[in-house]
RNA sequence: GCUGGUGUGGCGGAAUGGCAGACGCACGGGACUUAAAAUCCCGAGGUGGCAACACCGUGUGGGUUCGACUCCCACCACCAGCACCA
């Protein structure tokens, strides 16, 4: 009889959902807990192939992992708020809870339909108000302990859509949604004292477990580096100390070499030293050059260095007591350290090409050479040259004098040494209408006042209009009923805060609610979070990785200081999930519509089989190419998996088949366990060629492969053993195997004889080392070989190969 | 430019320092069939040879080793992330 992958998939399906068969039990009494995590569903529309690559590993490890006597947590969510709904609404008009919940319907249903074994019970969705209560909750402890605060920061704003944009949102200078040019405005924030957590982000990176170039992506990201802060005095043109000019390094052994020093144009230093700057119209018109031009622009044309001269100032070199004139330039970034530079042309590429520019003399105190371009860091660290031009320090190894000269300035109390960092505090609001609300009242008399813990969640108001105004304020900004309000403090008449939380907020803590998704006390249960621990392994993309897992860090690490979680580190494992590719090696989008939906696929060969076919592409980790070429391969691998209980002799395991199903079951364990399915399915097919040859398989050699199977392809091995053994899968183990039987009784070798393949032999694995040399030593062509030679050296790799080395 | 990663047949891709190319696709040949599809069997890295066989082969060039896709050094190409970070 044939295969009905259609009868029988929904079959499963429906009973899995029906009968919560992957229900997570809280405090299991015998069993040890494992938690898979697959990221958040962006809620937009359909599943897309990303979602069966992403998926289906994590399933196979849930799946394989309850065989194992595991009690497994594989939850599923949506992360609900954000553009594409708010799109939706702003383009149709329907209300973006609408749109969410169609959406969150369709992607569960698919789900269902991709045979994921999710525990349905513990659903969530970021824009429930059940659930973004406790978002805010975690806003308000944030704000209550003093890393929520408010500030004026320029921000990306795009007029066209009258949005404040993230960074993210408005890569190369254009806006996301509709392509405009982005300005840069400055505007009243809200900021996450992120940075101050710089350090213990740098700790759970080091404990995690995760891929190299996803660490180094996250480390970069938070851009630590050492040096020292030096204090330059500032001097009118009367010589008159107006004022000190810090600068943070981390090349001090240049020191000597410094012949100007430059400042960011809106380095906030330049207005207190307005009085002493006797080109002010110059400056002036600098200023609001740079003022015009987009941060794009500025990072463009990096070659072009400009800048404008701070007429009547000048600094003194603490370490030499040199006058070095000052400068605006726009390569100063106002945003890192101080926002001011101490520029050595001979020893940094940039200062090079400024001092070139305005014939600023340049000073070389490292040795190299310099005619051409500046001898950078990088190189005469690594040569480790000696130094010139530097007062005592001259012909000192630069990595001594690094230190020495640091030291110096530190004793005489113009330098200390410090640790800067790129990573910023988090802009954590937007003037967007669907995002989860401040839980905060903005008083005349009071400043930002937290509303109580007792009146959370602040629900969301139902509006007409998504679109912000023509200032850009946030659309709950027409919600008069909503935000008129009063003061919880003084109880005069105030307003609520009307931006809305960035879209990254409500996925910074939704693995701790899976542990205890419906409570109202708490995000969740204390000892139910110590139940479940960190995440065993997490699954996901790699699109918005790095900031993601940053901003889950941070949280967590805050939660965890104010005692509302047991542990630092969310995640003990983190799994980046490659692309699926279009034929042209592209990234299948959405927008490109070169996408093929795995529900397509799936309706035309079934479930199992597509599951088997994305992964047996390429590996987890792997950007792989999508093709229906070798489908075929796979549907014919299924179809034979079908006809085993047609040749069903026997019951226990045979001896002709130990060896093979021993192998293949150590080998699944590896792969599941580091979702190398390729692998698997691979080992899995070599199983079914060697039981078709034999033309046999026993009863119990059926059962275990099944379960062997069941990670990658659930439906038919459920079905098949439901029939063959009246029972269900689902209430298997995983079977053991003997290490005994992972060695055949005899062997095929390769026999070299100066690392030259000459014969291969079929060899007793019982054989000593010294025995297979002898048995190998009376073979016709070995013998031939060696004779009259005299043997030098006899390597014997066991059940692999053996090499004589003769002279 | 910096950082990380990857380079293996016609294609997707396998290989704890030990017989490179597993597994699969596509391909060629055969069986079954009136025929085709499906299925089954066989073949296959390249070059030369009827053949046994020989030589060459994991981006390039060197090195370590009895032995290198694997380890080390230099270089090239591609992919990804970051990018005037002082």
């Amino acid at each position: 009889m044939e295969y009905n992958f259609k009868e029988i998939e929904k079959k499963w399906q429906d009973k899995w959902y029906n009968e919560k068969s992957f229900k997570a039990i809280d405090f299991h009494p015998t069993k040890p807990k494992y938690y898979v995590l697959y990221e958040f569903y962006n809620i937009s529309g359909n599943l897309h192939m990303g979602h069966l690559k992403g998926t289906i590993p994590a399933d196979a490890l849930a799946r394989f992992k309850r065989f194992k006597g595991y009690n497994v947590l594989f939850p599923i969510g949506g992360d609900a708020f954000g553009l594409p709904a708010e799109n939706a609404a702003i383009k149709t008009g329907i209300a973006p809870h609408d749109f969410v919940a169609n959406g969150m319907k369709t992607v569960l249903d698919q789900s269902k339909r991709l045979g994921l074994s999710f525990d349905w019970d513990r659903t969530i969705c970021t824009s429930d108000p059940e659930y973004y209560k406790w978002t805010q909750w975690i806003f308000l402890q944030l704000f209550n302990h003093g890393k929520a605060y408010k500030e004026k920061t320029k921000v990306n704003f795009c007029p066209h859509c009258k949005t404040v944009l993230s960074n993210e949102d408005s890569q190369g200078g254009k806006c996301d949604r509709c392509g405009n040019d982005v300005v840069q405005e400055v505007r009243w924030s809200w900021l996450l004292r992120m940075r101050e957590y710089a350090e213990k982000l740098l700790g759970n990176i080091d404990r995690i477990n995760m891929a190299e170039n996803l660490k180094e992506a996250q480390r970069n990201w938070i851009g630590r580096s050492e040096g020292t802060q030096i204090s330059f005095k500032i001097y009118n043109n009367k010589d008159e100390n107006v004022g000190t000019l810090q600068i943070f390094t981390t090349c001090v052994e240049t020191v000597y070499g410094i012949t100007f020093v430059a400042l960011a144009p809106e380095n906030s230093l330049v207005d207190t030293l307005k009085p002493y700057i006797t080109n002010w119209a110059d400056v002036e018109e600098y200023r609001r050059k740079t003022a015009l031009r987009s941060e794009f622009d500025r990072l463009s044309d990096q070659k072009d260095k400009t800048g404008a001269k701070l007429e009547g100032l000048y600094v003194v070199n603490p370490a030499n007591g040199r006058k070095v004139p000052m400068f605006i330039a726009d390569f100063v970034l106002a945003g890192y350290a101080t926002g001011a530079v101490m520029a050595v042309p001979s020893h940094d590429q940039r200062d090079y090409e400024f001092a070139e520019k305005f014939n600023i003399p340049k000073i070389q105190v490292i040795e190299g050479d310099t005619s051409k371009a500046a001898v950078e860091k990088k190189e005469y660290l690594s040569k480790n040259s000696k130094m010139l031009n530097s007062a005592e320090f001259d012909g000192m190894p630069v990595r001594e004098a690094k230190q020495k000269i640091a030291d110096k300035l530190i004793e005489m109390g113009v330098a200390e040494r410090k640790i800067n960092y790129k990573m910023t505090d988090w802009a954590f609001n937007r003037q967007r209408y669907w995002g989860e609300p401040f839980p905060i009242v903005l008083c005349e008399h009071c400043g930002e006042v937290a509303l109580d813990e007792k009146d959370l969640p602040l629900v969301l108001p139902r509006v007409k209009d998504y679109m912000p105004n023509e200032k850009g304020d946030s659309p709950l900004s027409k919600a008069k009923e909503w935000v008129e309000c009063i003061c919880p403090k003084c109880g005069r008449p105030a307003r609520r805060e009307t931006d809305t939380m960035p879209n990254w907020a409500g996925s910074s803590w939704y693995w701790l609610r899976y542990v205890d998704p419906h409570n109202d006390k708490a995000l969740a249960d204390f000892e139910k979070l110590k139940y479940w621990g960190s995440v065993d392994c997490y699954t996901g993309g790699t699109e918005h990785i790095t900031r993601h897992v940053l901003y889950a860090f941070f949280w967590q690490n805050f939660l965890y200081e104010i005692g509302a979680v047991p542990t630092r580190d969310p995640f003990a494992r983190k799994m980046g999930s490659g692309l699926i590719l279009d034929s042209e090696g592209k990234k299948m989008s959405k927008s490109s519509a070169n996408g093929v939906s795995p529900l397509e696929v799936i309706d035309k060969y079934g479930t199992d089989v597509a599951r088997l076919h994305v992964h047996f592409l390429g590996g987890y980790e792997d950007n792989t190419p999508w093709t229906y070429d070798g489908i075929n391969g796979i549907t014919s691998f299924i179809d034979r998996v079908w006809s085993l209980q047609n040749i069903i002799k026997g019951d226990d395991i045979s001896k002709e088949h130990i060896y093979e199903l021993s192998i293949l079951n150590k080998k699944l364990c590896d792969d599941y366990e580091n979702l190398k399915l390729n692998t698997a399915i691979s080992a899995l097919m070599i199983f079914v060629k060697k039981i078709k040859e034999d033309g046999f398989i026993t009863r119990e050699e059926l059962r275990q492969f099944l379960i062997f199977l069941n990670p990658l392809a659930p439906h038919i091995t459920s079905e098949m053993y439901e029939r063959v053994f009246n029972s269900e899968i689902l209430d298997q183990t995983w079977p053991e195997y003997d290490e005994k039987n992972l060695v055949k009784s005899s062997v095929e070798i390769a026999v070299q004889v100066n690392s030259k393949i000459i014969t291969k032999l079929n060899i007793d694995t019982s054989l000593s080392q010294q025995e297979v040399l002898d048995y190998v030593k009376q073979d016709e062509k070995i013998k031939q070989a060696i004779s009259d030679k005299t043997i030098v050296k006899e390597i014997y790799v066991p059940n692999r190969i053996v090499n004589i080395i003769v002279k």
